[in-house]
DNA sequence: CTAATTTATCGAACCGGTTCGATAAGAATG
DNA sequence: CATTCTTATCGAACCGGTTCGATAAATTAG
């Protein structure tokens, strides 16, 4: 009620209930050490008086927190706060609060982030990674801090890694437009610094190959993992002299940036152009047409790279686990964005 | 490097300056007050052995923290995201940390939250109220926290206020669809335990009011601000005797809930049916027809609401500043989705 | 019913900072 | 050069928990 608020002390709750200090910590600490009319008793006396233990105090002492990190670029694409809310959700079971870091892709920001976040004693980060942040996950493991690493790889750093099939991912979507009969097949790629970018170029690429049908360099385009870019890309790739007669783009604002080219140059999606995505969008069943895509479960995702961090925190310190991977096999979801041709 | 990692503390710091502990926390805390050799000498032998300052400690002694609270039902909705990316950037601006909590509407896990939220002594929330948070926010001023709430009035609570004018807004939208001609508008409202929900109902009743038309009850619908139950009630409301020609539809998941709705009963947009829209959708500009609307600039208005939180929190305890309160004026943005009748 | 043993509680030290009153070192003054 | 007045640095206490070794209480054995 009162606006200056003092809360109480453990030291209060031992008084109420005629205790030592050390008696109602173990209360909370180990309660099975206590006979059980004291525990009810030092209970009773928290209750009473609203005790909540000062985490401070409980951090110091131990060298433990409640507290993990989760660093992302930022949170303006679905995807990347849809991982954000798995993370804190994983946590929150587990009884901590994960702490986002938006690092906007801006050195700066990223070197305070990462001074608050050892301030803070954070033991384990899930990361991630952007366009440039290779060098930023070096530093992050150069700091001592556990760390789970979502959609990327990372050169020279053997940590826990969970991401999506990506070759197959761009396989999967290839396949089904060469079965429809595409051949010009063209491919808006990612980033190219990024190891889930270079992943589903080849995996676009590896199958056209398998499939015997030789790719035209002017059919991959830079999309960057940028719906600007991805507008600009596409449009050059569509205005090249033999342009594809489908497309696979590379992740959602990819997608979201080639769709607003296809329209910007009059070409309707999929009577002249076919489009097969990797990453669904926002709102997928209101646009016209529906995109064809393989899905990325996000959120089970972070949810595992979480659970993953929480076995290393929670390992012995002798223990040194192996680095574990998991890439996940997409599923396709079949929209109206592509189509048959002869 | 080192996977147990030794933090470095302000006792080794001052060994290697050769000055007191005290001295070299001086260094930190009030530079000015010490000679500016020692001031060097101090830095330097912090950045030799990587000292950072241990948040737990300081939180202690100080009684003061580097965090505030941002709680929200989920991530789901990109409105919320949003949101808690504008708190976070405004947070870590002022040197600060934004925790987000999902309470998910479980009165569970919100309990869980606040108490977790209690013991890390977080002095300042900011919250954005859903469907049933009334006592939530009652519960969260009790602790004494300071608050700032985004979007809502809640009845008894006299704390900052920051959010849209929402009874302008479908005001706006609503004179916008009787300036085309319409005159039997429906309204798919909101979630009226909540007060902006009743506002904009309001907006919409007095509007039809003051052009004298009457408004059929039937033309109101019970969205709940909730996808699925506005597409029912969508559903419902255009099955009608007298249908409406033009809906005002009160956020983003009741338009998007409304447009299937539509698609459904195979009413084409703005053919059969205009459409418009407190707050925007997600990839509007890929939608046919693009949703005329009234935006809400949330991340800005999310970060309006952590100045304010900071204003109390650095405020002096005597001071007690009268409550704030901004309705942020929407602006209409035209879209495909409402056409002239006769 | 006392001694030996187990179990429950206690007191004190500690975690790593900050802060305050005390002391030492410089600077200013006579 | 001694004295006073600043200013810079120091030592110790403290924040609120946890933990460990010591002590008291309860239980069991003799």
């Amino acid at each position: 009620m009162s606006a200056r608020h003092k809360h109480a002390t453990i030291a209060e709750v031992a008084k109420r209930a005629g205790v030592a200090k050390s008696t109602a910590s173990l209360a909370f600490t180990s309660p099975e050490r206590l006979r059980f009319q004291t525990l009810e008793r030092v209970k009773q006396a928290a209750s009473e008086i609203g005790y909540a233990p000062n985490a401070a105090a409980q951090s110091l002492k131990t060298g433990r927190n409640n507290l993990i990190g989760v660093i992302i670029s930022d949170m303006r694409n679905p995807h990347n706060s849809a991982f954000v809310a798995g993370v804190q959700g994983a946590a929150l079971e587990r009884g901590h609060f994960a702490i986002a870091g938006l690092s906007d892709d801006d050195s700066e920001r990223e070197t305070k982030l990462l001074n608050r976040f050892n301030s803070l004693r954070i033991r384990g980060i899930v990361l991630m990674p952007s366009r440039d942040s290779e060098d930023y996950a070096r530093r992050i493991a150069g700091t001592g801090a556990l760390m789970v690493i979502y959609d990327q790889k990372i050169e020279g750093l053997d940590c826990d890694h969970v991401g999506l099939d990506n070759v197959l991912a761009t396989s999967i979507l290839t396949r089904h437009l060469i079965g429809l009969g595409h051949r010009r097949i063209g491919h808006v790629a990612g980033c190219r610094s990024m190891w889930s970018a270079r992943q589903r170029l080849d995996g676009y690429a590896g199958t056209m190959r398998e499939a015997g049908i030789s790719v035209d360099p002017a059919w991959i385009a830079d999309g960057e993992y940028n719906r600007d870019l991805s507008y600009q890309a596409a449009i050059r790739l569509m205005r090249g002299p033999t342009p594809p007669t489908a497309l696979v783009t590379a992740n959602n604002d990819t997608t979201i940036g080639t769709m607003l080219a296809l329209r910007t140059l009059g070409l309707d999606c999929p009577r002249d152009v076919s489009l097969a995505s990797v990453d669904t969008i926002a709102n997928n069943e209101l646009i016209t047409p529906q995109v064809t895509a393989v899905s990325q479960p996000v959120e089970d995702l972070a949810r595992l790279c979480t659970e993953w961090l929480f076995d290393r925190l929670d390992a012995e310190p002798g223990a040194a686990l192996p680095p574990r991977e998991v890439m996940l096999a997409p599923k396709l979801i079949m929209g109206t964005s592509t189509r048959r041709i002869d």
